[in-house]
RNA sequence: GCGGCGAUGGCGAAAUUGGUAGACGCACUACUUUGAGGUGGUAGCGCCUGUCAUGGGCGUGGGAGUUCGAAUCUCCUUUGCCGCACCA
């Protein structure tokens, strides 16, 4: 019987599918444990043999665990919002959605075929309505939130309402605009717009202007991690700062306690140190320097306080506020200048030269707050806006940067530093003992910085300051495949959808292209941006279709009405109608005229009613939009029924879209006007209740209109009512789908508090570095928020962090030659030559030997194509390098056949080969991308060696946190090993060979060393050495002739974690009564290791003389120092080397070795 | 410039606490199984040197140090990769 791993691995998995091996359920007796994959973003390239290293990884690690009789929470999903999928729409005019879907299908193929134990029940999508519905949610969540410093945490609006209220904002300073102070009688007589502005710069979640990062040719802004050297990460497009209205992430809140969470993690260090890079903390001085002959001072931020009296200068930014006023008249136009060339530099441009020293002196001078000196100010672009105040002091002799920008400028320089300077570069030492540095001197700097402040501090110049180099986060993208945000924007106030509307679901376009005023793609939907009721066409901004192409839900819901006369089709429609409405406004009725009297001008409870307003196609009397109510006055023409019929079918419209609306007729209004005045009051009172019954009406039946925002808030706020129509980055949903996973299918909360309680924090997570600052600090801090606001029960999402190194090609090159030709009669086609490795070598390094042979060569080729062409000569010879798919490469070995018919024009391609007949191509490792043609397609190997054999191969090749070159051909070893351990088992010719012996010490022992060393390998993820045990414990079972069950059973419940299929086939074979899966098991099934077993009275004790092995004794374990010297002497091999000396001393070390020393 | 991680045979690597450096696999060589290829099996395989044979010297990027003993600890240095970067 063969070890057929096809039918095996295929009958396996469709067994596993079939009765739902890897479902998880939320409740157990046995403990928890949730192992987490960074789930991908599905691209259309599929996987390659990089990808599943990681996923390779975990589920070894979780099936292990399950195993050990965890139950373990191993999930996967797709992180299927994204640029890619839009870029290629834009390309290609296909939905995102449905290449989404389409990429996700392969994804999912190729996973399957490598036999995961994933629960494949509980898999989320970013972009599905289901879970963007809490995504939304969360950020609603964040935006009615506010950082509170005292209780160090977040709190939530309403909190922060009652202490405006109550005390003003002394105790609180406000985070976006530190100067704001305010009293409680201050707030409470600030308008709803003023509270909202206020409010807006606590939230968590704000929008503001700011300097973005704008990608033109992306169409959007993008977060600090996704710009990389002033280019944008995806793609490589340059990136410009622009002053854009956006959407942060006040991060910066949580700066020091996303600093301290690290403590508590077990990230690596190279993680932590590029997190706490990225958070920048620095422990400084903020000072005041006043300016000669002006009234503000200069505040600059440093850190080294202590060389206050080295400062020879001051720079500020060019951007920085002050320039303009206190440049002096003389130097106004060198400012002007230098001002016009920074501005004319990009943002790349500065990077890449940033080494140039450049600068302008603003003719204003600064005074030393200790010595009174005046100090120049000038204004230089190595000093950034946006980084402390915008400004330093400047100190020569301990900065570098300074150094040379004094130099540069012949600004002289104070030495305070002494002999630690030596006036060839700056010395930033904190070791030196001041000088030239009044009350400073004879400190030591360390001491001195201390020393300073406390001076500063007294003097009321300045304060301790502690500095962040992070930014807060960009939120919003002008991009269309992302999740819309749950907010509608009235009158420039931004207000949150209820929770019941949600999900706000992505409309569909036909166009990606961006929207007007640089606003993102849905900004081109009008009926979905517009809430406003018949918005007009100057409301609703720019007209996406052509007029008689419009078929917005207006004419939709006239020609399901069959009412041609009352509902807008066409713009043409819209205009006829508003003229209409005009000239209805010159001929009111009596009855008409006098309500209009009693209800203009907010008369009644403040509300805005209009008359003869057109709305929804129709022209109501009087309708006030903030509050949805409509008052028609029954004149004579609504009388006839024809006409009724068509009321009633509008009013039902009317209603489903939220719509209130009351009638009188015209005797009531002339009989009882203060009747009718009260029931329109009464009614603005009740309407609330009806309005939110009728939009919920609506959404149920999923109108056009549904989801429209709710009315009610929108009160007292009126006007243009639209939708912000940014969309999501990309870390949106990948900030907290960990938790989802925990209760996916939960419509009522994004996830139960009992089911996160339940599986708590991620205890192992594996994923790449890529994400060290970006998605990892996100997902950090949304669990911390979630965190504050009591929705979940612990504020570090990730255990356990294990990177995943990347895996690398290796590149296979061809050489081209490149002919420079002189021909006589005409023009001839250059030959296609290439030579292999080493001839090109050679040409490059100029051998004229092979520079000639070459050259013979073609010229051979041209004739033989031009016959009688003689007059041509070549010139010059050159070579040029190409990537060739590693599919045509055995080795370092050419299939010149295969890359013949690999490209049309290759097919008379001639070759210069080496001697031996081959040729060969050049190597190089870098990294594994499509365009390097040096990409693996792990499905092809599980085709060509299972699954089995290639999950152990992708851990075999080393450690799996270390980067590595990708080498196909050693996976042989590991199919081999899978084969022997298959005929231990069963061979070829004799069948079945297991049985059902007592096994010996010896084979136990070989199994039981087998249990140990594979339980601490899996434990410490060292999966390479685990697979090098498992190969040992076989080879020695194959040397013992070892082939009873009561060894291989347990063999094979150590091996199913890294391969399940042959595992669960043998284990069949054999009648096991457990499954090496562990679906069954009710508690641990792994082998137990027994330590007595393995217990030696004796051992070869390695001996050396001073340090050198020179011989192995067999001495009993526990022997005694006398003892050992005595059997050590007395052997031949150490007497010889003691050549009659007495050894100095004898070093025993039990159970290591023993050493003599002469 | 700052920070982090590494450097071990022809190659991927191992050595978990300072204790026999190079396990395991690939590649290679020889033999064997087979008609042949493939497969399977046996043996060799760090470098240098040497023999009838036991052997000897060197060796973990380089240099110094601590130690009876260092791939492992300390200092210096070279170099590669990764991250950050006029961040005051």
């Amino acid at each position: 019987m063969e070890y057929d791993f096809r039918k095996i691995e295929q009958e396996w998995q469709e067994k596993w599918r079939q009765n739902k091996a890897y479902k998880v359920l939320n409740e157990s007796a046995r403990p928890k444990y949730y192992v987490l994959d960074m789930f991908p973003y599905p691209s259309g390239t599929g996987l390659h043999v990089g990808h599943p290293l990681g996923y390779i990884a975990s589920d070894i690690y979780s099936r292990y665990k399950r195993l050990k009789g965890f139950n373990v929470l191993h999930p996967m999903g797709y992180d299927s919002f994204g640029l890619p999928a839009e870029q290629y729409a834009l390309e290609t005019g296909q939905h995102p959605a449905v290449t989404t879907e389409k990429n996700i299908a392969t994804f999912r193929r190729q996973l399957d075929k490598i036999g995961f134990s994933y629960d494949w029940d509980r898999e989320v999508r970013t972009s599905n309505p289901g879970f963007y519905k809490w995504t939304q949610w969360i950020f609603l969540q964040i935006f009615d939130s506010w950082y509170n410093r005292i209780t160090d945490k977040a709190e939530r609006i309403a909190e922060l309402l009652k202490i405006f209220e109550a005390a003003g904002n002394v105790d609180h300073v406000c985070p976006g605009d530190k100067t704001l102070q305010f009293s409680a009688g201050e707030w409470n007589a600030f308008d709803e717009r003023r509270h909202q502005e206020i409010l807006m710069d606590y939230r968590l979640t704000y929008s503001s202007y700011g300097e973005v990062n704008w990608c033109e040719a992306l169409g959007t802004v993008l977060a600090n991690d996704e710009v990389v050297n002033g280019v944008s990460e995806r793609g490589g497009y340059p990136v410009e700062k622009k002053k854009m209205r956006q959407w942060y992430l006040r991060i910066t809140d949580y700066a020091d306690r996303l600093l301290e969470g690290l403590e508590h993690i077990d990230f690596s260090d190279a993680m932590k140190e590029m997190q706490k890079n990225w958070i920048g903390k620095s422990q400084g001085a903020e000072m005041d320097f006043a300016i000669k002959d002006h009234d503000q001072p200069l505040k600059v931020y440093t850190t080294r306080p202590d060389t206050i009296f080295g400062v020879n200068f001051m720079v500020v930014a060019p951007e920085h506020e002050l320039v303009d006023q206190v440049t002096t008249d003389d130097q106004k136009e060198e400012i002007e200048k230098y001002l016009t060339y920074v501005k004319s530099r990009s943002e790349r441009e500065r990077l890449a030269e940033v080494k140039q020293i450049t600068g302008c002196f603003t003719g204003a001078y600064a005074i030393h707050p200790f010595d009174g000196r005046e100090i120049p100010i000038w204004i230089a672009e190595y000093v950034l806006a946006g980084y402390g105040t915008g400004a330093i002091m400047a100190v020569p002799c301990g900065d570098q940067r300074d150094f040379l920008f004094a130099k540069h400028f012949n600004i002289p320089i104070t030495n305070i530093i002494g002999d630690h300077f030596n006036g060839e570069e700056a010395n930033p030492t904190k070791e030196a003992i001041l000088q030239n540095s009044g009350f400073l001197n004879g400190l030591l700097m360390k001491v001195a910085i201390g020393v300073a402040v406390d001076k500063i501090e007294e003097l009321g110049i300045g304060r301790r300051k502690v500095n962040y180099r992070m930014r807060d986060a960009g939120f919003s993208r002008q991009r269309y495949w992302g999740e819309p945000f749950p907010i509608v924007w009235s009158n420039g106030i931004a207000i949150p959808l209820d929770a019941e509307e949600l999900p706000l679901e992505l409309p569909h376009v036909d166009k990606y292209g961006p929207g007007p005023n640089g606003e993102g793609p849905l900004a081109n939907i009008v009926d979905w941006v517009y809430l406003t009721p018949n918005p007009s066409p100057r409301e609703r901004g720019t007209l996406p279709h052509g007029d008689e192409e419009r078929t917005d839900h207006l004419s939709v819901a006239s020609k399901k009405d069959g009412e041609p006369g009352y509902f807008n089709s066409s713009v043409e429609e819209w205009k006829n109608t508003l003229s209409f409405a005009k000239e209805n406004r010159k001929n009111l009725t009596e009855a008409g005229d006098t309500i209009w009297q009693e209800i203009r001008n907010r008369k009644i409870d403040g509300s805005k009613f209009r008359r003869q307003h057109p709305i929804a196609g129709y022209i109501p009397d009087f309708v006030c939009l903030e509050k949805k109510l409509i008052i028609e006055i029954d004149g004579e023409y609504h009388t006839e029924e024809e006409q009724k019929k068509f009321d009633a079918a509008r009013q039902n419209w009317l209603a489903e879209n939220g719509f209130g609306m009351i009638r009188f007729t015209n005797e009531e209004v002339k009989v009882n006007l203060k009747k009718v005045l009260n029931k329109i009051s009464q009614t603005l009172k009740e309407n609330t209740a009806a309005i939110n019954e009728t939009t919920n009406k609506a959404n149920e039946k999923s109108h056009p209109l549904a989801g429209s925002g709710s009315p009610l808030l929108w009160r007292g706020v009126g006007g243009e009512v639209k939708r912000e129509t940014s969309t999501m980055p990309g870390y949106a949903g990948s900030s907290w789908y960990f938790l989802r996973y925990m209760d996916p299918h939960n419509d009522r909360l994004f996830c139960d508090r009992k089911a996160s309680d339940y599986w708590g924090q991620v205890d192992l997570y594996i994923g790449g570095t890529e994400h060290a600052v970006g998605h990892l600090l996100y997902s950090r801090l949304w669990t911390k928020i979630l965190f504050d606001l009591g929705y979940i029960g612990h504020d570090e999402p990730y255990k356990k962090l294990v990177n995943q190194g990347m895996i690398q090609g290796s590149s296979r090159f061809v050489f081209r030659v490149g002919l420079t030709i002189y021909s006589e009669p005409g023009i001839v086609s250059t030959p296609l030559i290439f030579v292999s490795k080493s001839i090109s070598d050679k040409i490059k390094l100029g051998d004229e030997f092979s520079i000639e042979k070459v050259k013979i060569f073609a010229i051979k080729s041209i004739e033989e194509t031009y016959r009688n062409n003689k007059g041509t000569s070549i010139t010059a010879v050159s070579i040029l390098e190409f990537h060739v798919d590693v599919n045509f490469v055995d080795g370092v070995e050419l299939n010149i056949n295969a890359f013949r018919k690999w490209r049309e024009e290759y097919n008379d391609a001639e070759f210069i080969l080496e001697d031996d007949g081959k040729y060969i191509c050049g190597v190089e490792t870098e990294k594994m991308s499509k365009s390097k043609y040096n990409t693996v397609n792990p499905n092809e190997l599980v085709e060509k060696y299972g699954a089995d054999t290639f999950r152990m191969y992708e851990m075999f090749l080393g450690p799996v946190e270390q980067s590595k070159p990708w080498d196909t051909k050693g996976i042989e070893g590991v199919h081999r090993f899978l084969r022997k351990l298959w005929r231990l088992f069963y061979d070829d010719q004799k069948g079945k060979v297991w049985t059902d012996d007592k096994a010996t010490d010896a084979e136990l022992k070989v199994l039981h060393r087998t249990i140990k060393k594979i339980d601490e390998d899996t434990e410490r993820f060292s999966f390479n050495t685990a697979v090098s045990t498992f190969m040992i414990c076989v080879n020695e079972l194959a040397d013992l002739k070892c082939h009873k069950k009561e060894i291989l059973e347990p063999l094979l419940f150590l091996l199913s974690p890294y391969a399940p299929h042959i595992s669960a086939e043998l284990c069949s074979l054999l009648g096991s009564k457990v499954s090496p899966i562990g679906e069954d098991a009710e508690g641990p099934v792994y082998p137990v290791f027994n330590a007595a077993l393995l217990v030696e009275s004796s051992k070869e004790y390695p001996v050396s003389i001073n340090g050198k092995v020179r011989t192995n004794i067999n001495m009993a374990l526990d022997i005694t120092q006398a003892d050992v010297e005595q059997i050590i002497l007395q052997n031949d091999i150490v007497q010889k080397w003691l050549d009659g000396k007495e050894p100095k001393r004898i070093v025993y070390v039990k159970n290591k070795m023993v050493n003599v020393v002469i």
